[in-house]
DNA sequence: CGGGTTATTGAAGGCTATCAACCAAAGTGG
DNA sequence: CCACTTTGGTTGATAGCCTTCAATAACCCG
């Protein structure tokens, strides 16, 4: 199951973290990211698969993710679900739940995963020799309704093939950041699930998959992605990607 | 155009406000409702189709709906614009676009309106003496996230018709919320808007709701809508609605 | 009252879901 | 080590939902 970790006094913290420029300090200036580091006291290990909260269980804090990839998702009262995110190292998760206190999505590991954990009684605490910490805290969150608000347009306006290049080139942008080949990576994800999330079925994103690369746009086997024209995609996908 | 008026020593505040249960204070303590007094300063009104803020402006408060209604949106470099939200009175809008300080979205009044401007420096300033008042702002914004959250699953999950039914139950529930009758209202928006911001076209908006008439299920004229049958309603939408 | 906006309705076609078969890879267990 | 099973992915045929194009009607506001 879940393997809660003590971060170690000599272990990595948020100033030293090779994620800084991505995660929780992002744009935050230096002598303050140094004050982050009491703020994460605890990590989780999961493996894939396992979930790090389930929709229902008590929200007291939030996760930065260090190494691997996740996928949250809500359901309803009939077992439906969608995927709302997959979120890569570096991204904050559990920002939602925070009304009730309580989780009202799952994160399911898409691999084995570790994440930071904030508490936020720690955040108000620490907010008191940091006054820019409770901003900064706004500003994830704020991304986060934006990010959700920029799904809405893909699915609200675009086809099929759309979603998918949009899809792929989201991927591949932020994989980039983090210092990965833009061109070239594995999908942690099923067919299925990246239908689930895009609002199409597995059959359809397999089909699209294919004839992207039937049309030179990508190749493609099985998980593993080669962009082969990025500008045909971008075009495809709509004049922002 | 807008309209800015400071607010009157005399007039409504957050404590005497008839929105306080659900509005910025839901759920905080009667005590700590009567420091929010010093919180809004000002009150912007619109005239309809006027925008409280548009994409790119800077960003440095929050607004809370007194009177009126607002549609909040989002648009790509190809003017293809998506509706991300219907607002009624009581609810907060403008908490996107913190990351850099400047809306992503729009916000256009769908009539006359009225809201309240909580500056965003004032909360950190009044949190001091207020430590209920920061968790209560993330709490907003988890519900705004959560909100879009929900409206991924419709739009990714639900069929045309289910979708209406579903966005009928949603306006009838919160009018009920504010006082109104949940069976008998007035949609503010036009047919265009609703199939923008449930991903159809006007015409297959404007068919269905012709459809849900002829099956007895609601009684439509124009934008007026009466709800006949909120049980079949409900059992169209799916089981959580 | 007239002009422009908004809503309704019809016909045709395309996109995507559904149903179904098949394939590949990875376990599983004897 | 090899059948057998399971899981995930690909591809085909068909149906149907929803869009698109189009015309008409109703409404609203100056």
């Amino acid at each position: 199951m879940n393997q809660r970790v003590p971060v170690a006094p000599d272990a990595s913290h948020c100033s030293t973290c090779m994620l800084g420029h991505v995660c929780l300090p992002i744009g935050m200036a230096p002598p303050d990211i140094a004050r982050l580091d009491q703020l994460v006291k605890e990590r989780i290990r999961i493996g894939k698969g396992q979930y790090l909260y389930r929709l229902g269980d008590a929200q007291d804090a939030i996760y930065g993710i260090r190494v691997g990839s996740l996928k949250t998702l809500v359901a309803d009262a009939g077992g439906q679900v969608q995927i709302t995110g997959f979120h890569l190292p570096g991204e904050i998760v559990g920002l939602d739940g925070m009304l009730e206190s309580r989780h009202v999505s799952s994160a399911q590991a898409l691999e084995d995963t570790e994440v930071c954990v904030i508490r936020l009684s720690e955040v108000d605490d620490i907010a008191r020799q940091l006054p820019s910490l409770q901003p900064q805290v706004r500003r994830l969150m704020s991304r986060e309704i934006s990010r959700a608000h920029t799904m809405l347009a893909t699915l609200g306006g675009m086809r099929a093939e759309q979603r998918l290049a949009a899809f792929l080139l989201n991927l591949s942008q932020r994989l980039s950041v983090l210092g990965y080949s833009s061109v070239e990576f594995v999908m942690r994800m099923s067919r299925e699930e990246i239908g689930n999330y895009l609002g199409l079925t597995l059959e359809t994103v397999s089909r699209l998959f294919s004839r992207l690369g039937r049309d030179g746009l990508i190749r493609i086997h099985q998980r593993e992605v080669h962009i082969l024209d990025m500008e045909s995609l971008r075009q495809l996908a709509g004049p922002d990607c």
